[in-house]
DNA sequence: CTTGATGCAAAATATTTGCATGCTC
DNA sequence: GAGCATGCAAATATTTTGCATCAAG
């Protein structure tokens, strides 16, 4: 995983660029997708920052308006799956995807070499512009195949 | 593709197992489906299964719950990218995967069956029990790649 | 100070649910 | 006939937007 100090400037520069302006919000937000590790929904996120930041008294329209400039940028991502919304988590890690379990919900999140350059292979041969790719697996994870059997 | 009949007999067998009706609305809804080769949204199929089905008056209701009954028995599968909310297309087909157009919104089909045996490994490396698979790539196709410079 | 950002509440969407009635089986 | 399915409308849930006000640059 990247530093904070790294996603920040990062997040900074990408502000400047577009002359949007630097808010606590903005940074409470990101500060709070860094520091929990997963994939929560905007309305999860929004509870997390106003919990972390009692002083700040986010709006839940702040958080929506943030999810997606960050995911537009590229520094969040976002993924869904059954009857679940879109889940965020913070962007610029290592590039990985996704396994789920359709019983208890769990993401577990791997890294294949060999599919992310088939991918790129694939973006080719349809002459697409690749910007971003993401794999799902879903199934049933160990612990609930053995729950449920 | 496979056949109508096939897909037909599928359906009805589920809903038997179940105990569960096999209704005219049901029977337009997968038909539909089959028909109109594409993704789309709850709300297209409503339209669509209207259109051809003037006599039945389908309730958006009925679409979301038939759509929910196969995507949950795999009749259908469901996709979901962006800003656009969740689309269904009709399931039995060849697997397959997704490229996605961010521009146009284009989605294009592809098959690679080294991707495909991948997976199969890497949900045996996490002793996942799977049953679905997905995969998209996305970015700018072809044509919108010169539209845009 | 200029301009974009925020919170709030309202509006727009999307999805689910309760219930009387209609249809399969 | 019994019981599930349907349509409708109301209830929820989710997301977006307008606007007065606030705060970053």
């Amino acid at each position: 995983m990247v530093e904070y100090a790294f996603l920040l400037d990062e997040f900074t520069r990408l502000l400047k660029e577009n002359q949007l302006k630097f808010t606590r919000q903005r940074e409470a937000i990101l500060k709070t997708l860094y520091e929990n590790d997963g994939h929560f929904s905007p309305e999860e996120i929004h509870r997390m920052v106003a919990r972390d930041n009692p002083d700040l008294n986010v709006g839940i329209a702040t958080v929506y308006r943030t999810l997606t400039l960050l995911e537009t940028s590229g520094l969040a991502e976002s993924i869904s799956f059954g009857k679940d919304g879109k889940k965020y988590e913070i962007g610029l890690k290592k590039h990985h995807d996704h396994l789920i379990c359709t019983a208890c919900g769990t993401i577990i999140e791997f890294h294949d070499d060999l599919i992310e350059e088939r991918q790129r292979a694939i973006a080719q041969r349809y002459h697409f512009n690749m910007t971003d790719h993401t794999m799902k697996i879903v199934g049933l994870c160990e612990h609930c195949q053995r729950k449920l059997s």
